[in-house]
DNA sequence: TCCATATATCGAGATATCTCGATTTTACAT
DNA sequence: ATGTAAAATCGAGATATCTCGATATATGGA
């Protein structure tokens, strides 16, 4: 848990939007059939979302999976991001612990 | 309360080393008899602490300042800061609640 | 008034982040 | 093999942050 590199990657409002669109897979298109089962998102569906270009989306998702925020899944030729709960959690109490008193 | 502006200012290992100090008096030096009621911290004392330049130290507490985790109180020619307990927790139950899920 | 001390503000160079288009890599289909 | 589509990586210009020394402002004392 690299609370500096964390914080970095938090430091940005589309990164916390994409953050928060990943909290419900329904901000997004409908998976294809054949990716029903997954929960995860695809880079071009969050591109087409957060409106910038592909090359920033995908660094963007890098910047948030090193920081322990999102799990890719690669799945033939797409990557599927999806929040990990325990890790942005853990990062919170990590936070708050910095943060607040006592 | 303004996100924005109170992520950048954590978005730095020295403003919230700064941040923790200042949850006790007791990482600073004692303070001149004529200002033992204080509970603040002037800023010499920070820069001494930090070794960083006063420019920059008070360039830090400015922002902290500005994004609500610090008052100033001046007495004199010496400029007191201390921590503002609620808007800190505030700004913490605002952050879980646009990262954490539900 | 004149000086010393504490803090704030200004201006600038160094470094980092943002964001893009172009290219490369990976995977699948024909 | 060749082509296509998705994603990752590269290189670079624009912008922002960091941090400093120099200067300005405010206060109190001789």
């Amino acid at each position: 848990m690299d609370l500096e590199k964390s914080i970095a990657a938090l430091n940005n409002p589309i990164r916390r939007r994409i953050l928060e669109w990943l909290k419900d897979r329904s901000n997004f298109p409908p998976a294809l059939p054949e990716h029903a089962d997954l929960e995860g998102v695809c880079v071009a569906y969050i591109q087409e979302k957060a409106q910038l270009s592909q090359s920033t989306i995908s660094n963007y998702m890098g910047l948030l999976k090193h920081a322990g925020f999102v799990v890719a899944e690669r799945h033939g030729q797409w990557t599927f991001y999806r929040r990990d709960e325990e890790k942005i959690q853990a990062f919170l109490a990590a936070f708050r612990d910095e943060i607040a008193k006592s």
